[in-house]
DNA sequence: CACAAACGGTTGCGCACGCAACTGTCTGGA
DNA sequence: TCCAGACAGTTGCGTGCGCAACCGTTTGTG
């Protein structure tokens, strides 16, 4: 053993990056589903339902759980909530009637209108805590880390690395 | 409003910063937890138990807390089954009886001999899909969101700086 | 054509979580 | 001195979650 090697072999949680992840991925959640809660009264589920049906019109509840990574029972109880709720509506396709099509209904069209810009401020207001040097070295690592336990499609990764150049 | 604004006025999940970090943090999390659940039997909040009084032998659930950011409950039934499992002890502190002193049993220390280099190890093994620099720019976007949040006390922010530099 | 396997989606169940309320202990000010 | 409030830690309760089993539909293979 390498003198490098046992001067580490310590653990310290604070300096574990698995940890500091963690934490740091529940206080932004918090941070975040103060708006869904407070003012949509939306739980990060449904959110992310209203989120991917909102930019994907012909969605299925199969492709918001490959998209999201959700469990697809988290998936169905959240779509359950929002027909329940009248945000988006649902229709049998013709083609595979196990499948069934998604879509926001016009109640859902206007919440899904003022959320999105609600959530994208916050995002903003978030990482203004960098510098746009310090964010695109942030956002490298992050696609880095989703490619290597392959939990971003390739589309996915593509696009993280156009989009750090057009925040702050 | 301008034309800048108005071009990303659409949101898409897979670029929205807080939902990548939500997404990567339980995979994180599913990719270590492996070793907690499957060798040694101990779930998360226990983990963390474990890391904590292993390198603060005079520790308390309230600091546990502290710096975990875990709710008191979380970690006062974590203690309850390690207390259970014989991996950890408790002492009344004479000053104060409201506290109760924590550290790991022989057999605790055994485990936790094991424990650390391995999630050590894991650690390395995640972070090795980036470059040093990479990996330092990382760190640091990640030590300035935990200051904008507020999830990280003045001394985890100064040991992450230097934390990087013995990663690979 | 038939039937088994695969698939989209839902549901029953057990479990961990957070909240609020609680017990027991300490502290500070009237 | 006393008592109201703060604090460490625990517990009852409602809720959301993942697993596994399930239903109805489609697909593929003999």
């Amino acid at each position: 053993m390498s003198p490098r090697s046992t001067r580490r072999a310590s653990l310290q949680l604070a300096r574990f990056v698995p940890f500091r992840l963690n934490r740091l991925a529940v206080a932004v959640s918090q941070h975040l589903s103060a708006i869904y809660r407070g003012r949509f009264q939306l739980d990060i589920p449904e959110w992310r339902v209203m989120a991917t049906v909102g930019q994907d019109p012909r969605c299925t509840a199969q492709h918001i759980a490959a998209s999201t990574r959700m469990h697809k029972t988290r998936v169905s109880r959240a779509i359950a909530h929002l027909l329940k709720r009248g945000l988006i509506e649902r229709v049998s396709r013709a083609a595979d009637r196990r499948e069934m099509q998604l879509r926001l209904s016009s109640s859902g069209r206007r919440m899904y209108a003022q959320l999105v810009p609600l959530a994208l401020l916050r995002e903003r207001a978030l990482l203004a805590c960098m510098s746009a040097r310090e964010l695109r070295g942030f956002i490298t690592g992050l696609a880095r880390l989703e490619g290597f336990l392959g939990v971003a499609g390739p589309a996915a990764a593509r696009a993280s690395a156009s989009h750090a150049e057009s925040l702050p």
